[in-house]
DNA sequence: CCGACGATGAAGATAAGA
DNA sequence: TCTTATCTTCATCGTCGG
């Protein structure tokens, strides 16, 4: 029933996220409450500059003293005059909807007031948790999706993200946006008083939506009465209401409210963050892009409506060629790349085609509105493997590793010929998997296919080609089926044998290493432009590179190895990695990182400030919530893995923040 | 605890047909 | 062009034996 309500109804309009400028402004100067007693620190505005030169400059020191923003200040004085300091602070009161700031307490504490939780709730939150954000109960007032992207931006590698998607998991099911209204009398927050606010929503969702000729006037009269009784004051409300439109629902304008009011607390309840940065404004773009991130998540989400209608979602290329493949007519050379798409560095995401629906479109609006190029490796070698990549590299004068790999089973496995029968018409094996058949299956298909002489029955054809396409079999005997040995798996995707052979590894990990990789010759296509542009040698900056497909796509096109950073989660996938690197002489250096979650801004910057910057930022994130092989857990970029993709967008983006900042600085 | 094994469909794209 | 049929899919979970 819950579920209903928060089913994220959106409504359209303008949404302009591209806006840096708005966004900064709003985040910067709208009237947050008295959450951020530091605020003034990041109060850079003329306005606020000229003010202190005006005879008023010792009121609104006195003020800003207690802590509200010195624009807010202003405000109030230019509203209210100067003269009863009593009628100010009220306003001030009011613009923040909160109660006078306690000294003694910790600015968590005041944060939580100042979004409208009561401080008697508050303190006592507080003490239960502890002063760690990640404890308090945020569900009450963010739908999950929100409160995982705001959490995950803002505090980047603090706490432990799974703990975080556990919570949010528990509590999806109690999905509200509303906020836990201050209440003076009662102080805490019963089960009923959330119901009837629900109902609330509900009533309210459901009458904005049916009637459509209400005038807008007093929809947003309404509205703006709705926020203000939920806590919220009326600056925070209309500002809301400005910025996400008439026709925005309540959910996204609490939701836009509590963003702008994160935000803002991230930079006081964190200052390590603000550490002077060598260039001014990447760091606020560093600072706001959790924000921004927010925003353009909104922004998908509204237009998905239209996308819907006006059949503008991403589909697949039909023959999947990208935009092209060797051997293949139908090649494009050229394309224009958004401005911001621009490197350096160069980037390359992937992923697998047959994502859920809208999944793509959000990929490529996250990297910055990049075409995404789709590609079956069946016209690399000899099984299909549907993926989709999104990168900024060019795309003319492309070529392909030499010798080409066998392109069909015949080739690649010429002994299993003799065994293969006629009524088996298949020349590419599908997708290679991270599972393979077990025994008993193809024992199975073994008896089915003595107990008749000759030709099989149709029948059994139609059963042992069904099973023989699912899992990937091939004829290795009279009546005998087997599943790819790890080595011929390792040689259909392009890696040198053996290469995830021995170490400890067992099995099965094998097949799910190899499984989850690149498959080479495809991604070395689309990385052999880059060998004329870096001739002395490129710094790879490798995200979740498993078993080392980039690494070796490089290597096999003769692009020097200058400085590798790979991150990944798995301790045999690195060791096959270090073992790899090792093997094959390298000259460059080769840094671990075990968690994307350790690379924040200043772990990148310290890395980019050694080598002077990355040439290449490659990553394939987890794909298992959006593979039809997932039975289970299904769900999307939002997945607990495959929301991983959101920090190669926030690493990506800090790395041409840092470089660009580094760079401006050098020139 | 680790590794092997078997059971567990739905969502879309694609092909075929009307 | 629209409907229908066919095909494919970087997987997860519980159990069991060691």
């Amino acid at each position: 029933m819950v579920d209903n309500n928060s089913g994220g109804e959106a409504d359209n309009f303008d949404w302009d996220t591209e806006d840096d400028l708005e966004i900064d402004n709003y985040a910067i100067s709208a009237p947050l409450g008295l959450s951020t007693p530091c605020g003034e620190a990041v109060l850079g505005s003329a306005e606020a500059g000229s003010s202190g030169n005006s005879p008023n400059s010792k009121i609104i020191d006195h003020f800003v003293g207690m802590g509200f923003s010195r624009e807010m200040v202003a405000k109030a004085i230019e509203e209210k005059g100067e003269e009863n300091s009593d009628l100010i602070l009220e306003t001030l009161l009011e613009y923040s909807g909160s109660t006078l700031p306690s000294s003694s307490n910790s600015k968590l504490i005041d944060h939580f007031v100042g979004m409208g939780f009561s401080e008697e709730m508050v303190v006592k939150v507080v003490q239960e948790n502890g002063n760690d954000p990640f404890s308090f109960p945020w569900q009450s007032v963010f739908t999950s999706t929100t409160l995982y992207l705001i959490l995950f931006f803002m505090f980047p590698g603090e706490g432990n993200t799974d703990s975080i998607l556990e919570t949010l998991l528990t509590y999806s099911a109690l999905e509200t946006t509303a906020p836990v209204q201050q209440n003076p009398d009662s102080g805490n927050c019963s089960s009923d008083y959330e119901g009837s606010l629900l109902n609330d929503f509900s009533d309210f969702d459901s009458f904005s939506e049916s009637e459509e000729i209400m005038s807008p006037s007093s929809e947003e009269g309404r509205k703006l009465l709705h926020l203000t009784k939920m806590g919220y004051s009326e600056a925070e409300a209309s500002v809301a209401m400005e910025r996400c439109g008439p026709e925005s629902t309540i959910e996204e304008l609490t939701d836009f409210i509590c963003a702008a009011q994160i935000a803002k607390a991230a930079d006081a309840l964190f200052p390590l963050e603000d550490k002077p940065f060598s260039n001014g404004s990447s760091h606020k773009k560093r600072r706001n892009w959790g924000y921004d991130l927010l925003l353009r998540k909104k922004k998908l989400k509204l237009e998905k409506r239209f996308d819907e209608d006006d059949d503008d979602a991403v589909h697949l290329p039909n023959p999947m060629i990208g935009f092209g493949v060797p051997n293949e007519p139908d090649r494009i050379n050229h394309r224009v790349l958004p401005e911001a798409a621009l490197g350096p560095p160069y980037f390359y995401y992937e992923n697998v085609a047959l994502a859920p629906k809208g999944v793509w479109t959000t990929i490529s609006r996250f990297l910055y509105d990049v075409e995404p190029e789709f590609v079956d490796s069946k016209f690399f070698c000899a099984a299909a493997r549907k993926r989709g990549y999104v990168h900024n590299l060019p795309i003319d004068n492309r070529f392909p590793l030499l010798p080409f790999p066998p392109r069909t089973i015949h080739e690649a496995f010429p002994l299993t010929r003799k065994w293969w029968p006629s009524w088996d018409t298949r020349t590419k094996l599908n997708c290679l998997q991270t599972c393979i058949a077990s025994a008993r299956l193809t024992d199975k298909i073994r008896k089915a296919l003595e107990d008749s002489d000759g030709e099989p029955p149709l029948g059994i054809q139609k059963f042992v080609l069904e099973q023989c396409r699912k899992w990937n079999l091939v004829w290795v005997g009279r009546n005998k089926v087997a599943p790819l040995e790890p080595d011929e798996v390792e040689m259909l995707l392009g890696f040198p044998r053996n290469h995830t052979r021995g170490g400890g590894i067992s099995r099965t990990d094998r097949y799910k290493s190899l499984g989850n990789s690149f498959q080479i010759d495809t991604v070395a296509y689309h990385f052999s432009v880059l060998k004329d542009k870096f001739p002395g040698g490129i710094n790879l900056l490798s995200l979740f590179s498993g078993i080392g497909g980039a690494e070796v796509a490089l290597h096999r096109l003769g692009i020097p190895l200058k400085n590798v950073v790979a991150v990944e989660i798995a301790e045999v996938n690195r060791n096959i990695l270090r073992s790899w690197w090792e093997q094959t002489n390298q000259r460059g250096t080769l840094t671990d990182i075990q968690d994307v979650q350790e690379l924040n801004g200043d772990r990148l910057e310290q890395l980019i400030k050694n080598f002077g910057g990355f040439d290449l930022v490659v990553g394939g994130s987890p794909c298992n919530n959006l593979t039809g092989s997932n039975r289970y857990h299904r769900d999307g970029l939002e997945g607990k893995d495959s929301a991983l993709f959101f920090d190669f967008c926030r690493i990506l983006d800090l790395v041409k923040c840092i470089m660009n900042g580094t760079k401006s600085m050098i020139v």
